[in-house]
DNA sequence: ATACATCGTTAGTGGCACTAACGCAATGAG
DNA sequence: CTCATTGCGTTAGTGCCACTAACGATGTAT
């Protein structure tokens, strides 16, 4: 995995204080580096996220209208077309008519798509694994309960 | 500020189990928010990030040249010349060549920039209250800390 | 029959991270 | 002194992504 140093928060004497106590800036940049670990460990296996995302959807709720897809997942309408097509291309997803509404296709996993989704769950766990390592057990629960706290407030909690 | 409900993480039974465990999505989800927190707030008095980090480090550094401020924030060349564009527009910053070195500008802080940061730091600030607002201190300083820690981790200490 | 809403798709827009290349200038080696 | 290399600032892009508008087909309620 490549480095995100042009990604750190802190140079030490080079960085100006007042950015030093912006959690704004660190959370940007904190999950840019995230991402692109995240993003590069799915590009190596010709995966991006949003294929995870969907598989993981699929996983849970079974064969799922597009839109319902996009509800669950907050992929919009418009992207999601092209996920979808991606997936049906490798294998992993068929997009088939609804007969009880015309409007709407139904969206089914295939055991491959099944399969493809352990793999890249698998992925992640270890994009995970790298990314929290400075971090003891406690600690991870720690972060992520605190972010969950700020992301439901913003949310309008 | 309006509400970010759109990227709350979790959605209760709407999102599948398998997205509630990923820290690389709560983080891209909650920077998301919180970016937009912080720029619509700037963007009400007609600043960006950008501007406020340019502000930072001149107030902090004095007198710099282009390359030392893209050094010292991360922002390219090739973008910061329309942030010092729009700052000198508003009377904030001064572009002048160096006298030593004809390769180089000097940009310089002016009075109104100094008001301008302080400006712009006040509102930073409140936009900081308001993020972390479910957060006792002990917290805040506990989430500053551990992304800090993650973020040297992803940069390569 | 009609108005409205839903679904999926196409066709965009704008912002932003990022790179390449250029002309001018400075520096150092030979 | 000459020349190659590097630095500086700018222009001109590219590609990705978040996001919106609009369309045609379909379903529903009145």
């Amino acid at each position: 995995m490549e480095n995100n140093a042009e990604l750190r928060f802190d140079l030490g004497d080079k960085t100006p204080r007042p950015l030093k106590r912006q959690f704004s800036r660190l959370m940007g940049m904190t999950a840019a580096q995230v991402s692109k670990v995240a993003q590069e460990a799915l590009n190596a296996v010709g995966a991006n996220k949003f294929h995870f995302v969907v598989l993981a959807t699929l996983h849970q709720f079974g064969p799922s209208s597009q839109a319902a897809i996009a509800d669950r997942t907050g992929i919009y309408r418009s992207d999601l077309v092209a996920v979808i097509n991606t997936l049906e291309e490798g294998g992993y997803a068929r997009r088939g008519p609804d007969p009880a509404d015309k409007r709407r296709n139904v969206i089914t996993m295939t055991e491959a798509g099944t399969r493809r989704f352990t793999e890249l769950d698998g992925i992640l766990a270890e994009v995970h694994e790298h990314v929290m390592a400075p971090l003891g057990e406690d600690e991870r629960e720690q972060l992520f309960s605190l972010l969950t706290r700020v992301n439901a407030h913003l949310a309008g909690d």
